[in-house]
DNA sequence: GTTCCGCATGAATCGATAG
DNA sequence: ACTATCGATTCATGCGGAA
């Protein structure tokens, strides 16, 4: 079976209008920061993001499946020296919509901005909210396990490129062929803290996050054919994390650049575009 | 000078009446986690958890000089499936109170509680909120500064021209670095992750937290002689790492069987008890 | 091929100065 | 007084080219 790519221009508020009731699986994504990359979004002030975030939750609550699973990347910036409370607010307000808060993942980030101030140190790491519509939801968590060594070892370093490809294909093969041979010995479930770097090599596109990243809940949340959303696709690492596991997917981006440059970037693979 | 550590023995809303105003430099501190059964030790009731707290935060207000920190380790409980919100409630309401909320440290516990749900994985991370009563506070940075990682031996060995004078940032981010001005350094200032395995080599007790941890943040906030406070002193672990580190202590306990043991234990130690 | 090394880059924040 | 702009500060990563 095909797997499709589709992409949507425009404001999401009003795009996701077009999408049907319970129909996506997983919605994975990153919102603009309050008043940060002013220059290629529009940059919602602090004081009024979760006025501008909630009619989108809205929408986000009647597309996904009763089965599915939301994951929100978000992270507070400093105002006057102190955390903002909107993320706060806004987990207060999703409950009243009908959102349940099922969980709080952290994404560390070793690579995290340098810089010093004289009364913080440097920020590395992010929130990832999980919200779901119901207390029962798909999960699959053995796709997600990890070798064992990794965790216990006290040195937390990110994994390279050949190292992760180690890795995975251990993952893999462990659940692909003979799984009474690891029989939960080498392999732990993760936890709740999930150590990923940052790509900022990237010239033209730079992405707010690496695809490694959707790519974990991808595996977590949903099955090869599941549909994936994000109503702030960006450089489209959700996208391409999802088109890479076979999951059919939706994103919505309100730049003309961005856009284009996910769609070209797309047409090269396996999918369809509409 | 001598060094005194402080027990008393009561409900902290009541003990911290007998103290001082603008008196104590630190409060580090990790208050009974909220418990839905009744009636088991100490246990507050999720739902009632702010209505508790608060008059306890506004004592510690008063008490706390204007150039100290609060420092709340706390993690929201699982009820009903979801994470409960009262710790996001609680830092809304303390900042009504006129506390700041300066900061959210994550404390990483590499050696997690095992353990596996249907439905979420491990808690591996709480979190240290950091709130003040004035946007200046004191701090000391130098205290707490971690080797540098294996990047920048080979890193640092020649600097290019570039690295020799400061290089502007392309992509507007207003970064610029002098890479000249690391070299012959070995530490670096640490992030707002702070990686500590609990403490399993429980004799009598079982410690909410190892001692390592109020003991980064008595060196990163205080000096020799200062004053810190731990309102729910439990097993002592704040109150040794700052008799170790030659600080004033004081600490609330409300049990006698804690306040027992955390007693005669300092008094082996060099401090007074009064 | 493999290892080594140079280098641009990133959801940042503060204090001072200017409008 | 209040807001906008600007300069200063400083890690860790992965890519690509060199050894």
């Amino acid at each position: 079976m095909q797997i499709s790519a589709k992409c949507l221009l425009g404001d999401c508020a009003n795009e996701l209008k077009t999408l049907d009731d319970n129909s996506v699986d997983l919605i994975f994504t990153s919102p603009p920061y309050a008043d940060q990359r002013k220059k290629t979004y529009g940059g919602v002030h602090a004081d009024k993001y979760v006025e501008w975030f909630l009619p989108i939750s809205q929408e986000l609550l009647r597309v996904q499946k009763t089965t599915g699973t939301f994951v929100l990347n978000i992270k507070e910036r400093v105002a006057n020296g102190e955390r903002h409370t909107y993320v706060l607010e806004l987990i207060i307000e999703m409950r009243k919509q009908g959102w349940l808060w099922t969980e709080e993942f952290i994404w560390h980030k070793k690579n995290c901005y340098p810089g010093k101030w004289p009364n913080r140190f440097r920020d590395s790491w992010e929130r990832l909210l999980q919200f779901n519509k119901n207390k029962k939801f798909n999960m699959h968590q053995e796709t997600v396990m990890v070798p064992m060594g990794d965790w216990a070892k006290p040195r937390l370093k990110n994994l390279s490129k050949t190292d992760r490809e180690r890795d995975e294909s251990k993952a893999e093969s462990g659940f692909g062929k003979n799984v009474s041979n690891w029989s939960g010995r080498d392999m732990a479930y993760p936890t709740n803290v999930i150590h990923m770097a940052t790509e900022c090599n990237n010239k033209n596109h730079s992405a707010a996050f690496p695809v490694s990243l959707p790519e974990w809940f991808i595996k977590l949340f949903t099955i090869e054919h599941d549909v994936v959303l994000d109503p702030f696709m960006g450089s489209g690492a959700t996208l391409k994390a999802a088109q890479k596991l076979k999951r059919n997917s939706i994103g919505v981006e309100i730049e003309q650049k961005y856009y284009d440059m996910v769609t070209s970037e797309l047409s090269h693979e396996q999918g369809y575009l509409f």
